[in-house]
DNA sequence: ATAGACCTTACAGTTACTGGAATGTCAATA
DNA sequence: TATTGACATTCCAGTAACTGTAAGGTCTAT
């Protein structure tokens, strides 16, 4: 099965399936006579648990980890789960920190609308509001 | 004024102050005769206005984009409010996705929870819940 | 013979820094 | 005066996970 096909059967492209193979996370498929990468449906299930790891948000070193475990016929079923709720943890604290700054992004620019828009430099400008430790004397 | 102080006057990095200016971000300051970079008061109120946006995430080019237009003394205002707007926009949809990220990670722990954990590659292997388009099958 | 659709490798670019090496400068102390 | 320590300089490499591009080889069909 050449790269082009693996690609539409698992919806990552060519590059990103060579890319992954380079960085370790998929082992060199064997070669046809000519050169090409030969992928088998073995391939095909690792690469598949790669593209709903990655989808997941997991880390490609995550991913390397938890194929090494079942590389060596160990279960990886922990390691997996212990990523997946350290990384729901993970996107719950970034979601809080995205609020905030969403928060004073339109704070910002509500107050920001009410300042004129051509001042160039001077007390009214709005990079006055922006500046570092200017904010406090508005 | 030289570096360390402009770092500690500002909260940032020698290092990150150096690769402002190297980004065509900041202005080359005036050297001393030692060949030490020399910051006066209008670097600084310009590393401010870099930080500050950059602490509401607004990318390099946005930045350098807004310094250019007060540099031409043109009114950055209206630039700087819409990137603010389009910022805020931006935020919310990526709040969106990693809110639906998180509930299908929690969703998938609390379902391999109930799974074995020493499945090495069986059915039972939390794997087969990742893998792409297996989950239908589940 | 040539077009085109595919494959290969290798290298550069993305973003916003950060780390490290090798070297130079300055002020204070032993 | 020699040396120590804290600063400064430049340049190169690395981060994460790709994506783009160039230069070339292969296969199939017309």
């Amino acid at each position: 099965m050449k790269i082009q096909e693996v690609s539409i059967a698992t919806g990552v492209s060519a590059k990103t399936i060579r890319f992954y193979e380079q960085s370790g996370v998929l082992p060199s498929p064997t070669r046809m006579p000519n050169g090409y990468r030969d992928y088998n449906q073995m391939d095909i299930d690792r690469l598949r648990l790669v593209a709903g790891a990655r989808r997941l948000d997991l880390s490609l070193d995550d991913i390397r980890e938890i194929i090494a475990l079942r590389d060596h016929r160990e279960a990886p079923c922990r390691v997996l789960l212990d990523r997946i709720q350290q990384k729901a943890d993970e996107v719950a604290e970034r979601i809080n920190t995205l609020q905030q700054l969403e928060k004073e992004l339109r704070d910002l620019h509500s107050l920001g609308s009410k300042f004129p828009v051509d001042d160039v430099d001077g007390k009214n400008c709005v990079c006055h509001l922006v500046s570092e430790s200017k904010k406090k004397e508005i």
